[in-house]
DNA sequence: TTTATGCGTATATTAACTCTACTCATTCAA
DNA sequence: TTGAATGAGTAGAGTTAATATACGCATAAA
């Protein structure tokens, strides 16, 4: 079977499973098929998954039956809802959405500078090819208020769930740091990378944290907390780079756990929390 | 142009733009076509963007040419990223990932439990139908330790950037709350609502939360935030829905300005703080 | 009742694609 | 430097997936 046909076949699948049905103008509308062409995949889609389809006369859209069992896709809950968010902002290229009769929904909006196609392009080009790279950089460091030209050897890019970092080696401060995508202005000159990724070992050594619930909450909170994070034993082991391990304690508010009255909004805590302490003191030197 | 010629010629700039460029075996492996074809696509490609090609005869691969315009897609680095996060995770259905050469990359782990196909399922179909709907909710209430089924009159999803919740009316407590998907076990019996859409005000209603450089930030330092969030005049205006402000302010730990010691941790604070506690209030009662 | 819409199906035609086979250029290892 | 391997391109014959156009049927709404 052809690939456009495949397609097609997944797409009255998870619209019978995800939306409101589906019908011969959608298959239209989505692929620029033709009538019959639409007839005859819905007529496919029969044979291939029978039983699953179940004209509505009224509405005039082929639903999923009471026994519909999906034979093409593997729904995800998650992936859906990711599906979603990516369709709110319209994005050329890549994969248009396979929406349309999606709940309203909206996400926090989360204020920040855009990330350059180019730089990003030549950041990329130079990880992939394992170079150097000279960025002009706007750091927040005090002696450097003017963007500054650096030559770094990016090696690998990370997010701290909300904004873009390059992972890469500091031809100025002899270092691996962290760069914010958002802060380099421009690009130029590859050139020979003074270390390589497996000398970064911050980025490929992990770190195990130990979330338990919070003890501040009352026992039956407690067991809530657990389940929401699947913990076994009322422990919850996650293992995270070393290297983003100052953004995971940031993003989950774990450093000002003391500091807030109200124990509902630190719903976690670190359970090994002096090796937690170690390990992001030796991140921030 | 049919859509399968024309999503393999989308996929060959994909690939010239963000990639190490791109081969006949690439479009034989993702679309499943003969090998004439690919070259024809690829000859193809070349009629409709003259020049974009160039034949790398020792990689053997055509690369993006200097003068390299993108003729089919928008190239966009954030779309891009995006792309990159999904493709972290395998996703069934939905979209294939077009990335092959794609850099070594990580995201912040985010420990939670996973939300339920048919459940969110379900909660979809009664938003899209203006229903209410039975779910047994787990919540943190201190008077309820167990699960309790509750109906719910659902009619929109949002995420906090964490999590999704639902946006629902709730048939106990008289009114609108937002629901954990992930702490939904389990969902019954579509109902009529006890209310609508359009009488969830603080859904409906944004605020605009002005967002200025940490004062306690140097002058220069101030200037390099306000160039991050694209602020004009020192000061970034941010509509948000009502619903949303609380997981605004912790997200952007904008709670603890005053609590935490080094001002770097914060980089913006509210102007309007005064309107900005009054709008939480609202919202918290 | 009429009209509009959506389903399905039939026919003939076209364009897309496959299969097979062969040539040419480059790289790499013997 | 020779030969094997790989990837590009082309050609001809055959297949399949599409197209356009046409017609009949059922349902819902005017």
């Amino acid at each position: 079977m052809r690939w456009g046909v495949e397609k097609r076949l997944e797409f009255i699948e998870f619209r019978l499973f995800w939306e409101n049905g589906i019908n011969r103008s959608d298959i239209i509308n989505q692929f620029g098929v033709s009538v019959p062409q639409a007839s005859m995949d819905l007529a496919q889609y029969e044979r291939k998954a029978p039983g699953n389809l179940l004209y509505d006369k009224s509405a005039k859209r082929y639903k999923a039956s009471a026994k519909f069992k999906p034979m093409l896709l593997k729904p995800d809950a998650v992936s859906y809802l990711s599906h979603l968010q990516a369709a709110g902002k319209p994005r050329d290229g890549m994969a248009e959405s396979w929406l349309a009769a999606a709940p309203d929904f909206d996400l926090l909006p989360m204020p920040h500078r855009n990330v350059g196609v180019a730089v990003l392009q030549e950041i990329l080009v130079a990880i992939r090819e394992r170079r150097s790279v000279e960025i002009n950089y706007q750091s927040m460091n005090e002696q450097r208020p003017d963007p500054l030209w650096r030559r770094i050897a990016p090696h690998a890019i990370g997010s701290d769930g909300m904004r873009w970092h390059v992972r890469a080696f500091c031809h100025i401060d002899n270092k691996f740091k962290d760069f914010l995508l958002s802060r380099c202005l421009n690009t130029r000159g590859f050139g020979e990378p003074l270390a390589k990724s497996e000398d970064d070992t911050l980025w490929h050594d992990c770190f195990t944290v130990n979330l338990v619930p919070n003890p501040k909450l009352s026992e039956s909170q407690q067991e809530i907390i657990a389940q929401d994070y699947g913990m076994k034993g009322r422990c919850k082991e996650v293992r995270i780079r070393r290297a983003l391990l100052y953004y995971f304690q940031k993003r989950l508010r774990l450093d000002i756990a003391d500091k807030v009255d109200s124990p509902q909004e630190i719903p976690v805590v670190v359970d090994n929390g002096a090796e937690f302490a170690d390990a992001l003191k030796e991140v921030k030197t």
